[in-house]
Parts: structure tokens; C-alpha cells; sequence
RNA sequence: GCCGACGUAGCUCAGGGGUAGAGCAACUGAUUCGUAAUCAGUAGGUCCGCGGUUCAAAUCCGCGCGUCGGCACCA
């Protein structure tokens, strides 16, 4: 006699040990039809296997997330198996189930081509309807290793190879196919349907190592039924109408050209987006008391040594120097040579040693929207949000190790309503904390650790810890947020240095009257303006919000006898500040309102000869079908507020009276 | 950097060894119109670059550059 106690409480007693579908039958067919596994006793187990002992038992639906992980999972199998079955000289390697769907790695001396994903695509669907029971079997290690090596599965045998010694060796069998997987998987592919597609042909190195060989990787995606997949595809559409790249042309923002790869050309409406942001954050960093500066582009590699980047960066840094300079240093790579500048801080440390500093100076708030230029690798090369130059909203905090944890606070609380502020208000951390190699005392370590936690903390932001990837110089927090469709971005950091200010000289004079070197606390909140600002674009749908919209206003006319009117509106909201387009063409006014629309301008004046004679504005808002009219004077005040930027300013305010 | 795909008018794309195509946009003209496409006409090209095969190359082949999707990288 066998109990099983149900999520619901309630108790099933059986004469026979069930198996996890006998369970699910009797409690209904519905249930039983919509099972994938099951847990017993919290464990994950295939539906196959028998209950034989009494247990808490859960049935885990298609619907269930980690159900549909399991589908996705099966998924990437019957894919290996169809791709067995067309093409015996693959090798297969692993396949796993990932966000939205499933990928599997295959060796295989020619490449596939997009037909071949189409046939793979129509295979599984065969192995779908065959409807295939899918075994479990528990193998010797030896033996499924010896196995897997007489019909070529090298990658298999050496998976297997690397598991450890006491890990239970378990092979799935379904059709001919037979692969190793810690599973569970479904009864039967039959349970799996019909709602996945392949979607794109990828390379991929063997285990993530680019010395290894490169793979085929095949990714698909697959949900719990049509409609989930139908829907999934839809949303991939509405993300490719939000792609930076295409709205950025669609609004003249910028554009990118072959002579100048990894670098943006800033139109006037992309560089008013710029400015503005630019000047904002500028005000935000001011109120906080952070100095800025400007340093050099071109620095002497004597610099770049120094501060170590030479020996870790130097394959992607651009050197410069004129041609005489550049023969020279090609004959003999000692000579003198200039490198662009990848990035700020040793330059900051050279500012910061000008001059003898006092433990009163500190802290230091040194802030640089600085222009680095750094070759990254072709492949990785990705609008304007991977480029070869780009500006950081860099700065670099010297402080004393006592001042840490406060100025850490302080950052968060800054980049916490900046964020706020631009609409990202789902932000999470995650805690580098200390690598195996790595400089400065254990001591300092738990202190700057601890400093980071506490911020986080004190700040109402959850932190995830990821454990021994800090910098070989500190700890860093690394601040990611969530946009309008769910992706995740990585964008501020902050990271303690205790390393850098001693290598560059850095020293300021303690009470005691000796000299310290200060702790540098690199930070950033967008991390590059160029990568922010094609988040914001691809956040809003290029829909920005008003005060960051390079046109604010369009004035249309419907009637030339309105010209003058028109002409007379636009001037004063001019005079107010406001960007404005003023659109008297000949064209009808459907025309206009499509064209302003979907060049995102936030708001529209329409004026015919009824505005014009009684002075208002018929105001149209984007995105919204209805209209308001207004009196001029009224509407100017109005938009003028609309076109307010976000000032902050009440939130210290408020946080001082919690 | 690696694997794969792609590169034709401002944009979106068709064509695939023998005179370069469409829609939208642009320009010209007509139309003066009330909230997401008025009509007609005109003009527009180094078919990414270089080399090769061929009587003939946008088309086939090679090399390069760039873009896209991944992988690797990201101080």
C-alpha cells in the first residue's frame, strides 16, 4: 500500500506502487494529458517511473515554467534525434533548454545551411507524430563510455568522462536515438507537440573556449502550445520595430558608415538627445559635488604601462603618432608612442596628483564624459551599442577606506533616481566579490565588501552575489536594469580600487601627517552614452518621453489661409524653449498627423482657420486618437511644464523626511 | 577574432550570364482639404570594392570591406 499525499492535502492510497502517469490519471485526465514529470518529495522525476514508497507528490504541467523548461529541453532532443537521422555524421554534443526555447551544439565537418533547418524542423515534427516512448536507462560509466566511443560520439564519451565519479549515469532512449541526460524527460515525444520552430544556425565553441573547436549550434524555440509560439513570434516582431538601429534611422538620429566602423555619426536630432542627457546628468553629478574635468585623448604608452593596461589591453588600444613616428615605432617597438585613450582613470590619477592633497580633500569626486576609443573585435560590433569610441560618464571617487561605505550609499542613491528618473525603475545588483588572484590585504577586502553590501542595502536594492568575478584590484557592483520588454541591461558599476592609485603615485596627507594612498571607487551610471542611449530608445519604442524628444512639437496647418498663424505659434514656443518642427506643406492633414506620428514627435498643434481666428491650438498627443483645444497662451504654459526634465529634486527631500 | 547569412535607388525589397525593376520617399504640377497615406507626372543606380572566368558578369569563382545572427571578448 502506497500514500500519496497531493499538493491540495488530500491523501491517495494505492495496493500497487504507481507510476507517476497511473498517478495522474486518477486524478483526472485533463491533468494527465497536460503532465510532463513529476516531483516526489520535492524531487523532479519522469512520469515513467514508479512512487513506491509513501511521498508528497507533485504533477508538473506543460504550463508550469519549469514543465515548459522540460518541454523545451525534450525539444532540443528531438532535434539531435531528427538531425541523427539526416545527417549520420553528426556528432552530438549537448543541447539544453534555455530563455524562450532550446539550442543544440553538433559537430559536423560541413556546415548546415538554412535548408537543412528547415528539414531538421520537418523531421521533428515526424518523431512528434510517431510518438516515440522515451526510456530511462541507468548505464555502467565505463560501459556507456566504451558505447558512446564505438558509434563516434567523442563529445558524449568525454561529458561522460568529466562527470564525477559517484554522479548516476543515465541514458534516454527514444527511436534509435539514445543519448545521455540527467533527464527527466516526457513519457513520449508525442507529448511534446508541434508548438516549436527552429529559428537560426549559429557557431558555437565546445565548452564556451575559443581554442576549442567551434560547433554548429541550432536554436529553436518552443512553448507549451500554438498559441504561446504565435505569440512569442509577435513579440519578436515588436522588438525588431523597437531596434535602436532602425529607429534611429527611422527619426534621423545617427547613422554608421563603413569608412568609420564602431563609431556613430550624430545627426542634429540624435546630438540633441545627447546634449541633453548629457546636460542633465552633468547637473545631477554638479548638486552632488563632483568636479569635472577634461583630459587628454592621446597619452603616451608610458602611461598606459604603468597603470597596467598596456600588458592586459594593448591588442585592442589604437596607437597614434604621426607616419615618421609610426615607422620608427614599427622598426623598434621601444620607441615613443601615443595611444588613444581607453579609458579615464589613469588620466584622473594625474590630475588628482597635481598638487599635495590633504585627508580634507577627500573625498574627491572626479567626473570626465570621457571619449574612449577601444578596437574591439569586429564580431562584437552592434549599432551604437557596441562601438569603437564611445563616452563614459565616467568618475573616479578618491577617498579614504573609512569613506567607502558612505560614498557608496550616496552612488546609489544617485544612480537609483537617475534611473528612476528616465523610466527604469526595475533595477537589481549583482556583488563581484573577490578572485582567486588578486591584490590587497584579506583585511581590506571584507571591509570594501562589506562597504558594497551595506550601500545595497541601505539603498533597498536586492543583490545577488557573484561570487569571485570582482576585478583583481576590488569588489564591484554591477547595477542591471530591466527595460518596457523585459530585457535585462547591464549598465553602472561601481568598483573599489586598491590598486591603481598605488601603481600611478597617488598620496594624500593623513591626520597623522604621513602619506596614504587613497581608495578609487571607479563609477558610472550609464556606462557609455552612446550603448544608454540606444536602450532608451529601444525602451520607449523611439516614443522618448517629452523633455528628451529632439522634436517636441509639430505645428500643422490644414488650410494655407493658416500659414501666418502657424508661423506665429511656432516663433513663440520657440521663444519658450520647446523644440519645434513647423509643417505648412500642401498636404492634407491625415497625411501630416500619420507623418508626425510615426516620426514620434510627442505632441501636434493642428491650427486651420478656426484656431486662427480665435487664437487656440487643437492639441494632439501621441499615440492618442483624441484632441483638446486650447488657447494659445494656455497650451504654450502647458507644453512648457510637459517639457519639464525630471529634476529629482524631491527625492532627497522626501528621503530626508522618511 | 570564429561560424553562418547578407550587401541592387534615400527606405523596404524583387530580379540571378545578354537594355536595371516595384512600392514608399524625393522633385514638378494640380488640389486648400479638420486629426494616421489626395491625384498626375518627372527624375533617380560604380547592383559594396578589387581581381578572375566568359564574346558578354549585378548574376559564376576568389580575395577584401561592411552589416546581421550567434560564439568568444568586453579594462
Amino acid at each position: 500500500m502506497v500514500q500519496i499525499s497531493l499538493p491540495d492535502g488530500s491523501v491517495r492510497a494505492f495496493d500497487a506502487a504507481p507510476t507517476g502517469l497511473a498517478l495522474a490519471e486518477s486524478i483526472g485526465r485533463g491533468l494527465a494529458k497536460a503532465a510532463v514529470a513529476m516531483r516526489v518529495d520535492g524531487v523532479l522525476m519522469d512520469l515513467t517511473r514508479t512512487i513506491d514508497t509513501d511521498a508528497t507528490v507533485a504533477i508538473v504541467t506543460r504550463d508550469q515554467p519549469e514543465g515548459l523548461e522540460l518541454l523545451r529541453h525534450d525539444a532540443a532532443h528531438a532535434l539531435a534525434e531528427a538531425a541523427k537521422e539526416l545527417y549520420p555524421d553528426v556528432q552530438v554534443t549537448i543541447g539544453p533548454a534555455i530563455d524562450n526555447g532550446f539550442y543544440y551544439d553538433f559537430h559536423r565537418a560541413t556546415p548546415f545551411t538554412p535548408d537543412d533547418l528547415a528539414r531538421m524542423e520537418e523531421r521533428m515534427r515526424e518523431i512528434v507524430d510517431r510518438d516515440e516512448p522515451i526510456q530511462r536507462e541507468v548505464w555502467n560509466r565505463d560501459d556507456a563510455i566504451a558505447y558512446f566511443q564505438s558509434i563516434g560520439e567523442q563529445y558524449k564519451a568525454e561529458i561522460i568522462s568529466d562527470l564525477p565519479q559517484d554522479e548516476v549515469i543515465t541514458l534516454y532512449r527514444q527511436g534509435d536515438f539514445i543519448d545521455l541526460c540527467r533527464g527527466p524527460h516526457l513519457p513520449s515525444t508525442g507529448r511534446l507537440g508541434k508548438a516549436f520552430k527552429l529559428m537560426k544556425l549559429a557557431g558555437a565553441y565546445w565548452r564556451g573556449d575559443h581554442r576549442n573547436a567551434q560547433l554548429q549550434r541550432v536554436y529553436g524555440t518552443a512553448w507549451a502550445s500554438d498559441k504561446d509560439l504565435k505569440a512569442y513570434l509577435t513579440q519578436l516582431e515588436e522588438a525588431e520595430k523597437r531596434d535602436h538601429r532602425r529607429l534611429g534611422r527611422e527619426m534621423g538620429l545617427f547613422h554608421q558608415q563603413e569608412e568609420a566602423a564602431g563609431m556613430v555619426f550624430w545627426h542634429p536630432k540624435g546630438w540633441r538627445l545627447y546634449r541633453r542627457l548629457e546636460a542633465w546628468l552633468r547637473e545631477r553629478l554638479e548638486r552632488e559635488s563632483y568636479v569635472e574635468v577634461k583630459t587628454p585623448q592621446l597619452v603616451d604608452r608610458k602611461l598606459w604601462e604603468a597603470s597596467g593596461h598596456w600588458e592586459k589591453f594593448h591588442d585592442s588600444m589604437y596607437i597614434a603618432e604621426n607616419e615618421e613616428g609610426l615607422r620608427a615605432y614599427v622598426e623598434n617597438p621601444k620607441e615613443r608612442i601615443f595611444a588613444l585613450k581607453p579609458m579615464n582613470c589613469p588620466c584622473h590619477v594625474q590630475i588628482f596628483n597635481q598638487g599635495l592633497k590633504s585627508y580634507r580633500d577627500l573625498p574627491m569626486r572626479m567626473a570626465e564624459f570621457g571619449s574612449c576609443h577601444r578596437f574591439e573585435p569586429g564580431g562584437a560590433l552592434h549599432g551604437i551599442m557596441r562601438v569603437r569610441n564611445f563616452v563614459q560618464d565616467d568618475a573616479h571617487i578618491f577617498c579614504t577606506e573609512d569613506q567607502i561605505i558612505s560614498e557608496s550609499k550616496a552612488f546609489c542613491a544617485l544612480l537609483l533616481g537617475v534611473y528612476r528618473d528616465l523610466g527604469f525603475t526595475d533595477v537589481f545588483v549583482k556583488l563581484a566579490d573577490r578572485p582567486a588572484k588578486r591584490h590587497g590585504s584579506d583585511a581590506v577586502w571584507d571591509k570594501a565588501e562589506q562597504a558594497l553590501a551595506a550601500a545595497c542595502d541601505v539603498s533597498g536594492l536586492p543583490y545577488v552575489l557573484n561570487p569571485g568575478e570582482g576585478a583583481f584590484y576590488g569588489p564591484k557592483l554591477e547595477f542591471t536594469l530591466r527595460d518596457a520588454i523585459g530585457r535585462e541591461w547591464q549598465c553602472g558599476t561601481l568598483q573599489v580600487d586598491f590598486v591603481l592609485p598605488e601603481r600611478l603615485g597617488a598620496f594624500y596627507v593623513g591626520e597623522d601627517g604621513a602619506k596614504h594612498h587613497p581608495v578609487m571607487l571607479h563609477r558610472a551610471i550609464f556606462g557609455s552614452f552612446e550603448r544608454f542611449i540606444g536602450i532608451l530608445i529601444e525602451h520607449y519604442a523611439g516614443r522618448l518621453p517629452m523633455w528628451l524628444a529632439p522634436t517636441q512639437v509639430a505645428v500643422a496647418t490644414i488650410v494655407s489661409d493658416a500659414d501666418g498663424y502657424a508661423q506665429e505659434v511656432a516663433t513663440l514656443l520657440r521663444a519658450s524653449g520647446l523644440q519645434v518642427e513647423l509643417d505648412r506643406r500642401n498636404e492634407k492633414i491625415n497625411y501630416k498627423v500619420r507623418e508626425h506620428s510615426l516620426a514620434k514627435v510627442p505632441v501636434m498643434l493642428v491650427v486651420g482657420k478656426r484656431e486662427a481666428e480665435e487664437r487656440t491650438v487643437s492639441i494632439r498627443r501621441l499615440g492618442r486618437p483624441d484632441q483638446e483645444t486650447m488657447a494659445l497662451a494656455d497650451a504654450i504654459a502647458a507644453l512648457v511644464a510637459d517639457a519639464a526634465a525630471p529634476d529629482g529634486v524631491q527625492s532627497p527631500v522626501a528621503a530626508a523626511a522618511e
